[in-house]
RNA sequence: GUGGGCGUAGCUCAGCUGGUUAGAGCGCCAGGUUGUGGCCCUGGAGGUCGAGGGUUCGAAUCCCUUCGUUCACCCCA
């Protein structure tokens, strides 16, 4: 417990890289909109037993990684460890299946899970994601992964990966898990410990541990697609041909398995290898029966959660983030207390028209607030001394070149709007 | 929850097998310029060596405990 660091897994998000951030959502709200998504903010807590009913009882978040706590009124309620369960119990809650057709909607926020923090991974983390609710066409699926590659293509990220599979529906899915466990049972000794224990509970995730022994062992077994049906087979040819109409490169994945419950049929992931072991910035899929679960209607989804910590690392490691400056345009500095009204005032109308202005708040010597001028990045420095003062002026200095004129003070905005313009662009 | 690495100045780090007042670079402050920044020069401030305990004549250095951090496992964005 320390009253001077951030809490474990959480971290402050200093202003530069908050610029960079703005940008990051900027794009995405821009793409999600033109994609036709509306988005939705949910609250940062809900009622535990939504993630228990959504996410699944049995998977760790729910476990092990949920902030739950009891409220006053003696509710349960814990911090939202992902956002589509939320986003499904608000569109229960507003009845938009009765309002027909599809709905698709996207969030973006804080998300919680209480896990060891690592590299790519957070106690608070953040996520966007987009839902697309009520259409169970191929046509759904290959729309939102377009989706998330166009996105991240905005974004400047050409060279990630897309894999793609399909885990089938409930029917087929079962009839695999039991071929699993049938081909697995005798050599199950020579599995890992944890792989033991995903034979039990769910032999899915044995298909990718990164153990060599044991990928040795369950690369021989029987791949997924032997086992879908009809039906399925063909939903994931369909949403395979749309993907290549529109030139979207993926690879097919027999062994991508997603950790959650609520998946069928199509899964996919984006992935940029270069991030280490947390390596997936998205993760999506298809959730026939998740409202349902929830106690909504039998209505078809589609959707993917993307990490904003891990998107924002790609970008940085690819320089694809632009160069952000909080640089004033022009710094004022006054070098008395008794010129501090005009200095403020000549700010606040510099403001009022559109400059970005720092205003040095005391009088020091002129070589220090210089100083202070060039560290600032500002474009201009304006001073304000006794000479000045006298003949209601000041001087303007240009501090890339160091030359430097005297304005009357009534004339000032008019001339400084001749040597840079409000955006902050030099017109020569 | 489990395992490994790392905690020395605001930042990045050095400090060899224990041995005087714990160092460097960058940054910060002041001066070299009576009212002129960047470059250069000079000087200065700044450290409970993460914390607690132990071994020792002597610990930043060795041992134990603890906290923090980081990477990995489990799992996930």
């Amino acid at each position: 417990m320390s009253l001077t660091t951030a809490p474990r897994g959480t971290y402050d998000l200093m202003p530069n890289e908050a610029l960079a951030w703005q940008w990051m959502e900027m794009i995405i709200r821009e793409v999600f909109i033109s994609y036709g998504y509306g988005e939705i903010r949910t609250p940062i807590f809900e009622h535990t037993e939504l993630f228990l009913r959504g996410i699944g009882e049995t998977t760790d978040i729910v476990e092990k990684e949920m902030y739950t706590f009891i409220d006053k009124g003696g509710r349960s309620i814990s911090l939202r460890p992902e956002g589509t369960a939320p986003v499904v119990r608000a569109y229960i809650e507003h009845k938009l299946h009765g309002q027909g057709g599809t709905t698709k909607l996207f969030y973006l926020g804080p998300m919680f899970r209480q896990e060891r923090p690592q590299a790519g991974r957070f106690r608070q983390f953040h996520q966007f994601g987009v839902e697309l609710l009520g259409e169970e066409a191929p046509l759904a699926d290959a729309e939102v992964i377009l989706l998330a590659h166009d996105l991240y293509q905005k974004l400047g990220l050409t060279e990630l990966e897309i894999y793609l599979n399909s885990v089938g529906c409930q029917h087929c899915r079962q009839k695999y898990k039991e071929a699993l466990i049938s081909c697995l049972w005798d050599s199950s000794a020579e599995l890992c410990s944890t792989c033991q224990l995903r034979l039990e509970r769910n032999p899915l995730r044995l298909l990718d541990c990164k153990n060599a022994s044991c990928q040795k062992i369950t690369s021989q077994l029987p791949s997924i697609h032997d086992y879908l049906c009809q039906a399925c087979q063909d939903h994931f040819s369909q949403v395979i041909g749309f993907l290549d109409q529109v030139k979207v490169k993926y690879e097919i994945t027999p062994r991508l398995v997603r950790g959650l419950d609520y998946y069928s049929r199509t899964v996919f992931e984006v992935v940029n290898t270069e991030l280490g072991a947390q390596n997936a910035i998205c993760g999506g899929g298809r959730y026939d029966g998740l409202v349902e679960e929830c106690g909504g209607p039998a209505v078809p989804g589609v959707g993917f959660a993307s990490g904003m910590e891990r998107l924002f690392t790609t970008l940085e490691q690819r320089n694809k983030l632009p160069i952000f400056s909080r640089a004033p345009q022009i710094y004022i500095i006054s070098l008395s207390d008794q010129f501090a009204l005009i200095a403020f005032e000549l700010t606040a109308s510099l403001r009022r028209n559109g400059f970005k202005v720092e205003l040095g708040f005391s009088s020091k010597s002129l070589k220090t607030q210089l100083k202070s001028a060039n560290k600032s990045g500002a474009q201009l420095a304006l001073i304000i001394g006794e000479d000045e003062w006298k003949d209601h002026q000041v001087t303007v200095k240009n501090m890339s070149d160091g030359s430097q004129t005297r304005v009357e003070w009534q004339e000032l905005i008019e001339q400084i709007s001749e040597l840079i313009t409000p955006q902050g662009v030099i017109n020569e």
